[in-house]
DNA sequence: AGAAAGGTTGTTTTT
DNA sequence: CAACCTTTCT
């Protein structure tokens, strides 16, 4: 059913909107508020090239953060009646990224039907090296090095370059692993999802003639959430539009929120300095939320110091306050949750998918679980552990990795075993043996493990057996499509018996989810331009929960608030605001992480159309022990002005009516003028204040020794009034 | 070789 | 409180 729209450019966009649309040329900064229409503007600026300048559609480049936010703006594409866009490129980074690569692998020493490895084969990858070097995993712990790794990789930083103190024994062991495992994903063909974009960086520096192929390409290049990109990414943005220089880059610095994955926010705030004669528009009039969400927004993120100045309004009404509750333990917030839900949907008539519960990590998802089983209310939790990640769906996924890249050794240690088939650790080292002396893979150590004297009869015939297994479906692949391919497979393994036989509760959710898999599959063997075993492999790698989320379902949608980037629900609750907890313990020591955190907020306060939903508990459970905690410090920012409270204080004093909480009645001593007495510098006044409560720092003029910023921690002033 | 039991570890957010 | 890894038992 496709709803067919007439383009209408004075109707459908606001002045200042279609001023950006119409701006084509050269390089452009749309600074973007919350729910100011960025979509919108980008989607008809596609339209706009397409139909009234006449830019074929192959020579425009849009790059969003999103597969989701891709499939909405082609949908939107879509509608208009008279465009035509086939051929435009437009997805994530890493889906167009990869896709060149698909196309110029060879430059860089592989093979076009590489693997993408996600993060538990990288960790796999790690694991069997620092192995291989001889230390064992408890005392050099994967996680670590791929998180420096990691780290590394998303600064651009070489293993070569990967610089080690001399006498830091652990970075060295980094520096060494690093480098074999770059030397690994080379061996077996498989890219990491940093490779997607630092190997097109590759290729372009050694291979000009390559880059100016895409620099003449791409004519226009527009960009969606460019505050969260990162140095690969912009460094790929750079590269490619010298040539054309017609960049487009729309973002709302307030809502980068990525910067722990290597996003650079200096990619926002400098890019006048960067791209000369850029032309910048600030979109400020949001369409989304109601005033008092708004403001209340608004509030918080202005205690940021490293921000843009920006003013939203908005034309709609003030609308409901916004309802903040304090609650005495987890428990109790699930179900006061689940209960304000059955009232508005009763009272107000709303639909559950217009209900989000956001929270900062995922492990929270499991109590508001408990809480809506109980209440029977139906909800859908996006994200936590992704569909293609479950255990059940990579042990297929693996085999399918297998038939069409045997090189993969990971995927093969994955499935040899799986299900039992007499091949264990034991035989799994002599075939390493036996690969590492004839020099081949571990694929060609099985088929020589098969002749070889130095195996036992047993698992000699076991090997040949999995050996005969992967090569009828390689020969299979090529005969029978995809669907029915995988069908055979799941039934030859019998998986379908193997998960029955853990007889455990979740075995029948197991089933379903590799039911889930096969109708997936079937669908994508349907369309038309389907990349086959490769092409699904491809889309599953960068495939993410949020992207299959649909919003028309009848449930309540609870997701981590990162993953709420990007949408709007007329409802929203953001639970677990605690000190700790949002902001997060691991982000509570410096200025630039803080204000990232309280990012966060903003960006899960503004995904709200009419009412916003703020909750805390005072006790909440974690590592299985029951912890108090105080509410957020973001809560003692916001203006309480367009707020109802109701509050359970820790000494159980209501706190109903009041405009600040205890925290801040201690800070509200201190203002501006405030005579202090100070035990080493003596009497002065206080000047500025910076920050409040845990943090709180004051400038006081002292009498005798001048100006002296003191955190009011540790300062021990007194107040004289 | 494989299952079962026991101990230890750790949770941030994700393309 | 899990998930994960190691050890122990069959």
């Amino acid at each position: 059913m496709k709803t067919v729209k007439r383009l209408n450019w004075e109707k459908d966009l606001s002045p200042e909107q279609r001023e950006i649309v119409e701006h084509t040329d050269g390089p452009i900064l749309v600074i973007a508020g919350a729910g100011s229409g960025k979509t919108r503007i980008i989607t008809y600026k596609i339209a706009y090239l397409i139909l009234k300048k006449g830019i074929p559609p192959n020579r425009i480049l849009t790059l969003t953060f999103t597969n989701k936010a891709a499939n909405e703006m082609s949908e939107r594409l879509n509608s208009f009646k008279t465009l035509k866009y086939e051929g435009l490129w437009i997805g994530t980074f890493h889906s167009k990224f990869c896709k060149l690569l698909r196309r110029e692998a060879k430059l860089v020493g592989y093979k076009n039907n590489f693997f993408i490895y996600d993060e538990e084969d990288q960790l796999n990858v790690i694991k069997q090296i620092i192995e291989k070097f001889g230390y064992s995993i408890k005392t050099i712990s994967p996680k670590t090095i791929y998180r420096k790794i990691n780290y590394a990789k998303n600064h651009l930083i070489s293993p070569e370059e990967y610089a080690v103190k001399d006498w830091d024994r652990y970075d060295s062991i980094v520096k060494n692993v690093f480098i074999e495992y770059e030397k690994f994903l080379k061996s077996h063909n498989a890219f990491d999802f940093n490779d997607l974009l630092i190997k097109p960086i590759e290729i372009f520096s050694a291979y000009p003639s390559v880059l100016k192929k895409y620099q003449k390409k791409f004519k226009y290049i527009l960009v969606d959430e460019f505050q969260d990109t990162n140095l690969a990414q912009y460094r790929l943005l750079r590269l490619i539009s010298q040539e054309n220089n017609n960049i487009c880059v729309v973002g709302d610095d307030d809502q980068s929120i990525y910067g722990w994955r290597g996003a650079e926010i200096s990619n926002i705030m400098n890019f006048e300095n960067n791209f000369p004669n850029a032309k910048i528009f600030k979109v400020e009039q949001n369409y989304r939320s109601t005033k008092n969400i708004l403001r209340l927004a608004q509030s918080l993120v202005v205690n940021n110091k490293n921000r843009m100045v920006k003013n939203l309004w908005s034309l709609k009404e003030d609308g409901e306050k916004i309802t903040l509750k304090s609650l005495k333990d987890d428990k109790k917030e699930s179900l006061w949750i689940a209960q304000c839900i059955k009232k508005e949907i009763f009272k107000r008539k709303k639909k559950l998918c217009d209900f989000a519960v956001l929270y900062r990590t995922n492990a929270q998802s499991r109590i508001l679980e408990e809480g809506f089983y109980k209440e029977s209310l139906p909800y859908v939790v996006v994200g936590g552990i992704g569909f293609y990640k479950r255990k059940e769906i990579k042990d297929i996924l693996g085999y399918l990795s297998v038939i069409s890249n045997p090189d993969d050794e990971i995927n093969l240690k994955r499935i040899i075993n799986y299900p039992p088939r007499g091949i264990g650790k034991t035989t799994i080292g002599k075939i390493e043996v036996i690969a590492r002396e004839n020099g081949v893979s571990f694929y060609g150590g099985i088929k020589l493990g098969i002749e070889s004297e130095d195996l036992p009869e047993r698992s000699r015939e076991s090997l040949k057996m999995f050996h005969t297994l992967i090569k009828k479906y390689r020969l299979l692949r090529r005969k029978i499509s995809l669907s029915e391919l995988v069908r055979t497979l799941v039934d030859e393994i019998g998986i379908s018996k193997l998960i029955k036989k853990e007889g455990t509760k979740e075995s029948l959710g197991r089933w379903e989810n590799v039911m889930e898999l096969l109708s997936a599959i079937s669908d994508y063997s349907k369309q038309s331009d389907n990349g086959g075993l490769d092409g699904f492999l491809e889309r599953v790698s960068l495939f993410t929960d949020v992207d299959g989320w649909d919003n028309r379902q009848e449930a309540v949608t609870l997701m981590t608030v990162h993953n709420a980037k990007g949408l709007e629900f007329s409802t929203v609750f953001i639970s677990g605001l605690e000190e700790g907890l949002f902001p997060l313990y691991n982000y509570m020591n410096n200025r630039d992480e803080i204000e990232e955190e309280r990012r966060l907020f903003y960006v899960g306060a503004t995904r709200a159309i009419d009412k916003l939903y703020l909750s805390y508990s005072l006790k909440r459970m974690r590592f299985g022990e029951t912890k108090t905690l105080k509410c957020s410090r973001f809560i003692n920012e916001i203006d309480k002005n367009f707020v109802d409270m109701d509050l359970v204080s820790a000494t159980t004093k209501d706190y109903r009516g009041k405009k600040s909480f205890e925290i801040n009645i201690e800070d509200e001593k201190y203002k501006i003028g405030k005579a202090v007495i100070h035990e080493i510098f003596g009497n002065g006044r206080i000047v500025e204040i910076e920050d409040r409560g845990e943090f709180m720092k004051v400038l006081v003029d002292f009498e005798v020794v001048g100006e002296k910023k003191l955190l009011l921690k540790y300062a021990n002033l007194k107040v004289i009034d």
